[in-house]
DNA sequence: GGCGTTATACTCGGATACCACGTGTCCGAGTACCCCCGG
DNA sequence: CCGGGGGTACTCGGACACGTGGTATCCGAGTATAACGCC
């Protein structure tokens, strides 16, 4: 029960983007930018254009940008976009299987288990989807984000 | 991110035990009432007798019993003995690595990412230490409980 | 000087090895029970 | 008939293969740029 590795990398990658304004910048500027194998950080953000969270240009001066704005990016978006969006727990209904089997007909309503998880499962996904990108811009170190333009700018 | 396949397993097996009050089954007996691999569910069981949620006698008429009484027992207990107790996200710190990184002086207030993970995954704990086993048995079908002491008491 | 063409360098995108965790299985150590024997 | 001892069968507990998902990496397809030559 973890997230993959890969999760604070993307996480972050996508936090700088949002503090460029709608600029792009390269899977390998920004993997320099947090010291990670570029290569990598490229494969999973393409997980993200996917999901619709960035969008990807090729050629010079190309690269990724946000595909919303920061106030529409959710955390949420971007977990499941790496990470994933299967349930944790995946019912079986073992219930009904083996010598201790529950007849059919009493298994009407749904597994109380199940129920339950799902309800935990549904309090995360909540948590995280009421944070956006715009919130943790918001919450950066003074002069950061002026810091990152104009380490990750480009000059025409 | 996702629970392992045994979690359903021990979190019925749990629930089983509860309905035979204190009594002990063995773990070949849950695991032919559920129709899963006895060998397994054995090894899943013992993380939770070292977990302290239950107790294991061996010999005849052995097995495993509670070790509380089942309004004591969470979900949560169940979850972390089987799946670790490991966080979900693991902050390494990256946004002081690298070209972009911040200097320390500057990080002095926790990563706003960690924080927010971290508050999505306490959400996610509590729901699960709200609900406990003695709540599960309280929402299984008529008859059930009666049925499953019937099928696994042994007699004397 | 302005425009079209060509060459270039840079970008993403998917396909490919490597490794670790979880799944599934097995056999050995220990113990409570049951049977048998002796008193 | 009662008590003790030994054998037995049953239980957990940890050690051992196997497979799948994630990590890390590479090279190829495509394009905007920039330079160059021509008009």
């Amino acid at each position: 029960m973890k997230l993959g590795e890969s999760t604070e990398c993307v996480l972050h990658a996508v936090t700088a983007l949002a503090q460029l304004g709608g600029e792009a910048a390269s899977a390998g500027q920004l993997a320099e930018h947090y010291g990670v194998p570029a290569a990598y950080l490229a494969k999973q953000l393409q997980s993200l254009v996917r999901a619709g969270v960035l969008t990807a240009t090729t050629g010079p001066r190309g690269g990724f940008r946000l595909a919303m704005p920061p106030e529409r990016i959710t955390l949420l978006h971007i977990v499941e976009a790496v990470d994933g969006a299967l349930p944790f727990y995946k019912c079986n209904e073992i219930r009904q299987n083996g010598r201790g089997g529950i007849p059919s007909e009493q298994c009407l309503a749904p597994c109380g288990l199940a129920v339950r998880m799902a309800a935990a499962e549904a309090a995360w996904r909540a948590s995280l989807a009421g944070e956006t990108v715009a919130d943790i811009l918001a919450s950066l170190p003074e002069g950061i984000p002026e810091r990152t333009r104009a380490l990750l700018a480009r000059e025409r």
